[in-house]
DNA sequence: AAGATTTGACCTAC
DNA sequence: GTAGGTCAAATCTT
């Protein structure tokens, strides 16, 4: 992977942290949102490239391959384990956690003797991920202060498809995070599918393709209307501004935990040139345009930038901030 | 009416 | 016995 990522533990570091297990656990943290983000990127261009021949190809292409990518930066985190050594759990060198490809700081769930692999990570969209679930239960998890959702494939029944996922609220901050464990494969072929998604396994190809982005409801009874044309007119319209607004405000989330913000230069953005970033605020401050109704444009851009145009540019690409709480 | 969600009961591993 | 995971009837939504 070429990004370059300024983050060391030191005094003239990108950002402090104490001991190398604080370092270790904040590589995996922005790995982990840099994967999300990959595979929300995947599915919004997606749906923004469908049908567009050979931009949609080289967009899909160039994703694969980032998210590639940081499956094999979290994989190394992990232990050395490589994606397919986490079919075999018994080799790896933490075999305490049957999730072992991501550790997010949560207790890890009780050991299953089904021995399935299992991927956990934390988004603040635990529901787009570009697959259909149906939930089939919730639990209170002891010790915890949210309950557990448990979600299937949609398909689980009519194409027998074994994927399951849980949801659980990981955090009181707003917007919150969202622990989610993803356990099997989607072995069934989602409707509206252009470009292969598996989240859960990194896996580009798998038979397992992505279905149309979504990030309003969690299932698919909204998804399925739209996606038949039953959806009226003024159903679609508030459909697109919740989706503006979970987009917006998830993504504000994601920014603000990272801290990296991005000036726009709108006079450039569409002829493919690069803007330069500069942090332009503390992390109260959103860019520009993010809570008016240019802010999805604003935001696709920025992270058009931040997760597939810079990691292929120059270095100065990442900020953090100093021990004082500044911005560098 | 069909499909999704909720929720208490049940199952199983520890 | 306890806790996590799943089932299935009841309820809700469209």
């Amino acid at each position: 992977m070429q990004a370059q990522c300024r983050l060391d533990g030191g005094g003239g570091g990108a950002v402090s942290f104490g001991a190398p297990a604080d370092v270790h656990e904040a590589v995996v943290r922005e790995l982990t949102r840099g994967h999300e983000l990959t595979a929300r990127l995947q599915a919004e261009a997606t749906r923004a490239l469908r049908g567009q021949g050979q931009a949609e190809a080289t967009a899909a292409f160039i994703l694969r391959e980032v998210s590639r990518a940081f499956t094999l930066c979290l994989s190394i985190m992990a232990g050395g384990a490589t994606p397919s050594a986490r079919a075999a759990p018994a080799t790896s060198p933490r075999p305490e956690t049957p999730d072992s490809a991501v550790s997010v700081g949560a207790p890890p769930p009780r050991a299953r003797e089904d021995n399935v692999p299992r991927k956990r990570t934390l988004t603040p969209s635990p529901f787009h991920d570009g697959y259909q679930w149906r939930k089939y239960g919730q639990k209170k998890i002891n010790n915890t202060n949210f309950p557990r959702g448990y979600y299937r494939c949609s398909y689980h029944r009519e194409r027998n498809c074994p994927a399951q996922k849980q949801v659980q609220q990981h955090n009181d901050e707003v917007p919150p995070l969202f622990a989610v464990v993803y356990t099997h494969e989607h072995t069934c072929e989602q409707p509206s599918a252009s470009v292969p998604l598996d989240v859960a396994t990194n896996s580009a190809s798998g038979g397992a393709a992505a279905a149309a982005p979504d990030f309003f409801p969690p299932t698919s009874l909204l998804q399925r209307r739209l996606h038949a044309g039953t959806l009226a007119d003024d159903d679609r319209a508030a459909k697109e501004e919740r989706e503006r607004q979970a987009l917006v405000s998830s993504l504000a989330c994601v920014l603000q935990g990272r801290q990296y913000y991005y000036d726009y230069d709108g006079d450039s953005r569409g002829a493919g040139a690069a803007v330069g970033p500069a942090p332009i605020g503390g992390p109260s401050e959103l860019p520009a345009g993010l809570d008016t109704g240019e802010g999805l444009d604003v935001m696709d851009y920025d992270v058009m930038n931040t997760l597939f145009l810079e990691p292929f540019g120059t270095e100065s690409n990442f900020y953090g901030t100093r021990d004082d709480g500044t911005l560098f």
